[in-house]
DNA sequence: TTGAAAGCGCTAACAA
DNA sequence: TTGTTAGCGCTTTCAA
């Protein structure tokens, strides 16, 4: 088995004690010049490191974040997820990743698991079935800290990061309008979680600003936030027995407007005269596609790197930490 | 601060001993039923979680996994690491995913600290950058178990992952012969990478059995596998001031073929009727391109299981191993 | 059937 | 300036 050596070690070889090469090795002013070099020598020549969780269990502390989001497949989560590392790593925070795929059931597994390791915070974004919070209040309540970031609940009382979603969906849904486009549907994740909600505000606001009704045979919601590739496509079975079709779709999510280009072409819809697509999406590849799209682009990175500052600073204060503050961050239209 | 009531929490609540307690948490046929289920009710009362840092304290063991790969934006990574999950949570581990961004210092900053994390094994993919490997070889000489997939060493003795990169290359090459291409260009990773010479290998052997003879000039690398974009600009640069262009490329890496069709796009070449591009991917948009793209796909989820399962073999062993596996697995060729 | 005590690696209060 | 000791949460040997 893999074996480093110990503090103990060290000490008998030297002939101190524990405590002196422990304080040795922490730069101590209460150790001699000589001793503390002796130790440090010593120690890098059998490659001594201390042990994580011997420390964990003194300090109370593991200094490891656990973070939950949907799936690192999405550009969205795997940008954020750079940005979350950048700081945390750089603080000296490990970070354990998990995915849900959408799946409450794993959530609420991903979680139990994350606070058994004593991860000293969490950073998540909801599931698209989470409705309720209670697996989360729990926690929260004993005092773990949250950071919430894209996908929030309303409930629970801490930090909370989001892009501008109703900004970013009135900008695209304006977009396809200004296209000429009068009949605009709208197809997004499952309709509790915030983005939906904020994203059908924008939809709705473009709509009606610009003299537009809402028409609700229009608004899909896929409950799996378009895991399941055919709820996506039963969505475009319902639009297209309507009998005034769409002349274009607002898309409210990375996965789900990637699905909806696969439907299109399924149907042989993917061509710049038939249906127009604008969505919200953080991939690198969409200028590629050809009918290309417009897009909504949320800073991602930045997002993870404000809600892991956020986050470490529940983690070291002081005191408890009573103000909570609600970040929202600007969109970015991609014009294709 | 965040804390779970502990054994001797209960203990002290029910007028028990700690070692009553755990022994009647653990099921031990030595405590009676009785004692048994006062323990259990009240602990599933108070959401007792055994202390995981002290557990691994006392077992010399952590439970966890430490995995090292380029980027999870990568599709192949991601889809790696779904595989990984999927066996290491069943059976009990945690998983902790580090990115090397293709630099060697990240590698080893990463290598170095799931070590210090004391990780019970390692499942690494060697960065663009990695030429030598003895930051690996220190550990896996001090026991600790390591399972390589997709790229490799030569060096360590251990089980090691790959799919059929040869076979791969030749195929897709194989496919732009048969296209009507002669004049075939080779991009690639680092050159010293295990799978950069397995698959032109691969590109060579097509080539030569189909008569064709291999121009230096044609194959060109890209030390930071893509990571940054001015290297594969200069890369076309150089192919494109030849006196014989190439009719097609063969493209070796997954964010190489996403790279080079930027490259295309921007150099106003992404038409059908220009340079064909068969390359490795495994991103699930590919179809959506215009002009598509022939591709080779890799098993990348059952690559990620199978070399999780054989380094649970290696941190479960009761003796030490010495029988090591290779294991190459197929791909799937996508004619677009 | 239960309890006392030691020890995993480390730090820190207290002693010397 | 260095050493002794206790304790973080848990399991396990030995004793009762």
């Amino acid at each position: 088995m893999f074996e480093s050596s110990t503090i103990k070690d060290i000490a008998r070889a030297l002939g101190l004690s524990t405590s002196t090469v422990s304080r040795a090795l922490r730069d101590s002013y209460e150790i001699s010049a000589g001793t503390k070099k002796l130790v440090t020598d010593y120690a890098r020549k059998v490659h001594y490191r201390p042990n994580p969780n011997a420390l964990s269990l003194k300090e109370r502390k593991s200094k490891s974040i656990g973070i939950v989001v949907s799936e690192v497949a999405n550009h969205y989560f795997s940008q954020a997820i750079n940005g979350i590392e950048s700081i945390a790593n750089s603080r000296g925070y490990t970070v354990i990743i998990t995915q849900t795929h959408e799946s409450l059931e794993r959530e609420i597994a991903n979680v139990q698991h994350l606070a058994a390791r004593s991860v000293d915070g969490l950073l998540i974004s909801l599931s698209a079935e989470t409705e309720t919070t209670s697996h989360l209040e729990e926690l929260h309540d004993r005092g773990l800290p949250i950071v919430f970031f894209d996908r929030i609940p309303e409930q629970i009382n801490t930090h909370k990061i989001t892009a501008d979603n109703a900004k970013g969906a009135f900008d695209a849904t304006t977009h396809l309008i200004r296209c000429g486009h009068k009949r605009i549907a709208h197809i997004s994740s499952s309709a509790h979680l915030s983005i939906s909600k904020e994203r059908l505000d924008g939809y709705t606001k473009a709509l009606t600003e610009n003299g537009l009704s809402v028409d609700h045979q229009y608004i899909k919601n896929c409950p799996h936030g378009g895991m399941i590739q055919e709820e996506l496509e039963s969505v475009f079975q319902e639009l297209m027995e309507l009998e005034v079709l769409p002349e274009a779709i607002f898309v409210a999510g990375d996965r789900l407007t990637i699905g909806c280009m696969h439907v299109l072409k399924k149907l042989n819809l993917l061509n710049p005269t038939s249906i127009a697509i604008a969505g919200f999406s953080n991939s690198d590849v969409l200028d590629l596609f050809n009918p290309s799209l417009t897009s909504v682009f949320q800073p991602a990175f930045d997002m993870g790197q404000l809600a892991t500052i956020k986050l470490l600073e529940l983690i070291e204060a002081k005191y408890p930490v009573t103000e909570f503050e609600r970040k929202v961050l600007n969109t970015q239209l991609f014009i294709r």
